[in-house]
DNA sequence: CTTGACTCCGTAGCTAACTACGGAAGTAAG
DNA sequence: CTTACTTCCGTAGTTAGCTACGGAGTCAAG
């Protein structure tokens, strides 16, 4: 291995891909999209990846993380000059208002599963389940 | 119209759905991944209805509401006998903590979006947006 | 010069729960 | 009997985000 070669040109997918905690087939998978540029690979060589390769597959992940989507993700990557934050706070603000959404539902389920899984427990069954006659009866 | 035949063999397949709030290929796609029964056509007719298979359709939709997957709600079905309470009661359980796991995974989320968006409410940015800067820099 | 690991790339499959399509047959109204 | 709607049924497409596969090419070590 030409370890100046690869400070030199840069890193190979599977390295990119390890540094980057994800599959070589993610990194493959945003090329195909259009999420990550594609290096040249010159005189048909194996494409070499550097410093600004690996900034941005993290990049996603953080954003991933906090429930953006990859379209969103593109969106935001296209704003990352730093003179959009107008446009990135929208963005963001959009995001946490799903969530507050998703939150508000999730807490109501939560709500209803609980109160059968203690009618349950206290056996307070006339007929037969509660959870199964609450599914099966008008009220949820 | 034939409403007596109608009462006396039940509905066809457009109302059973309007009845409960589905669509046509939704019950015709619980038909075939067999979450639903398909009744006999008599002498080649169109398959009637009746009110078991509403009701089928109303748990399935209540449990779906709750979390549960259409294979768990297969099972649920399966176990909807009444005789089964206990099974009933761990399904329960089960989803129970992971709706609890995905509130506490959506709050802090929630917490992270809320304090980018503030930071960025207060223009407190020495160099560029605080939610690029926080997305491409190793905090997250 | 061979071996074996890695890379390249397109295409297909996976999950969940539908949704759309299309041709044939049943059915209701006039 | 015709017209128009509905039903039947299998198959394929949709969404998001990968994951697997396969055949060919690259490359470093021995």
């Amino acid at each position: 291995m030409l370890k100046q070669e690869a400070v030199k040109r840069g890193i190979r997918i599977s390295e990119l891909a390890s540094s980057a905690g994800v599959h070589v087939e993610t990194i493959r998978y945003y090329q195909a999209i259009g999420l990550m540029p594609r290096p040249d690979r010159e005189r048909g060589r194996i494409r070499r990846y550097g410093a600004e390769d690996l900034k941005r597959v993290r990049f996603i992940k953080r954003a991933q993380a906090l429930g953006f989507t990859l379209d969103e993700i593109a969106v935001l990557l296209g704003l990352s000059d730093g003179r959009h934050c107008a446009e990135t706070k929208a963005l963001a603000e959009k995001k946490l208002a799903l969530v507050e959404e998703r939150l508000n539902d999730l807490a109501a389920i939560r709500k209803v599963l609980k109160g059968l899984v203690n009618e349950c427990a206290k056996g307070s069954r006339r007929s037969g389940c509660p959870i199964i006659d609450a599914l099966a009866a008008c009220r949820t």
